[in-house]
DNA sequence: CTGGTTAATCTGTTCAAACT
DNA sequence: AGTTTGAACAGATTAACCAG
């Protein structure tokens, strides 16, 4: 049985567009070469792999085991060139990573990494960063670890607790109160970052994927966040503040490729860098 | 061992016919 | 009408062979 990764594309080139016209145009053969690709492949497997009888041209049984399998072996093969060509030359590999909004940690760390890889090119995910993680779409992301502590498909890399803290526009009637009470907070819409499990139990009106600062900034929202940026921090008092638990997350039993390592350097680097009292200075 | 020649094979194209 | 398949052909690559 010879199977090539060329007509592995091609087959999941077809699943994909479900046409055998569109799916040659996308891979740049002509029809007849594509047909001929996918019959080759069939004739390689011993078996129909599309059933054509059906409109839109879906896969067998066996065609839905060589699509999981083609997925993998043309992601690894992706995997394996950028990271020959990141050992060859660093600076021009490609990086796929992903954080939680919330986490300002990896805007620090990917400042430091864009400084010392200028000609990297680097691809950064915020939403559903388990699944893209296990769909070889990340080769890691930051992000609070409540649920994937003590799963055996993720490698869990502790970084430190960092604490929420809650912010206000410049002139929101909270601004010059000394002291914030549990009350005064539940007098005011309260706005989190969407995904962080630490906050759920403030029980807050909105959830931004992102762009919560500047939410805060322009409305009499309450802002929870790590960095206030320009904002006014509030001294609050009697209420339980929860912490975050940031980690970072990898596929258990998979090497990471060079520039991930070095984009995991600097986020090690940003999170011992960035103590308590720091991070206090930065928020007030 | 190296370089040139030749045949076989692979991969692509166009075109036409058949199928739904 | 749109799509699939097969035939004929072209160009590139590979393998085998041979001479120097």
């Amino acid at each position: 049985m010879h199977i090539d990764l060329r007509q592995l594309r091609h087959l999941l080139a077809l699943a994909e567009h479900r046409s055998f016209v569109a799916a040659a145009g996308s891979v740049r053969l002509s029809q007849s070469a594509f047909s001929r690709s996918i019959q080759a492949l069939e004739h390689s497997v011993g078996c129909q792999l599309v059933d054509r009888a059906s409109k839109d041209l879906t896969p067998t049984r066996q065609g839905l085991v060589v699509l999981e399998h083609a997925r993998r072996l043309v992601s690894g093969a992706h995997q394996l060139s950028n990271e020959i060509r990141q050992f060859n030359d660093l600076e021009t590999g490609e990086l796929r990573f992903g954080h939680a909004p919330a986490s300002g940690l990896v805007t620090r760390a990917v400042a430091g990494f864009v400084g010392r890889y200028p000609k990297a090119r680097v691809c950064v995910q915020t939403a559903e960063l388990g699944k893209h993680l296990l769909a070889d779409k990340l080769e890691f992301f930051v992000a609070d670890s409540r649920g994937f502590d003590g799963d055996s498909a993720f490698q869990v890399l502790r970084l430190k607790p960092r604490a929420w803290q809650f912010f206000v526009r410049h002139g929101h009637p909270l601004a010059e109160q000394a002291r914030i009470t549990q009350e005064d907070l539940k007098a005011w819409p309260l706005a989190i970052s969407a995904g962080e499990p630490s906050l759920v139990e403030l029980g807050a009106t909105i959830e931004c994927a992102e762009g919560l600062q500047a939410l805060v900034a322009g409305s009499d929202a309450i802002g929870v966040s790590h960095d206030g940026g320009g904002l006014v921090r509030l001294q609050v008092s009697g209420v339980e503040v929860p912490e975050a638990r940031y980690a970072i997350v990898s596929r258990a039993r998979q090497r990471l490729s060079p520039l991930a390592e070095a984009m995991v350097g600097e986020i090690l680097l940003v999170d011992q860098a960035e103590d308590g009292a720091s991070l206090e200075r930065m928020a007030v």
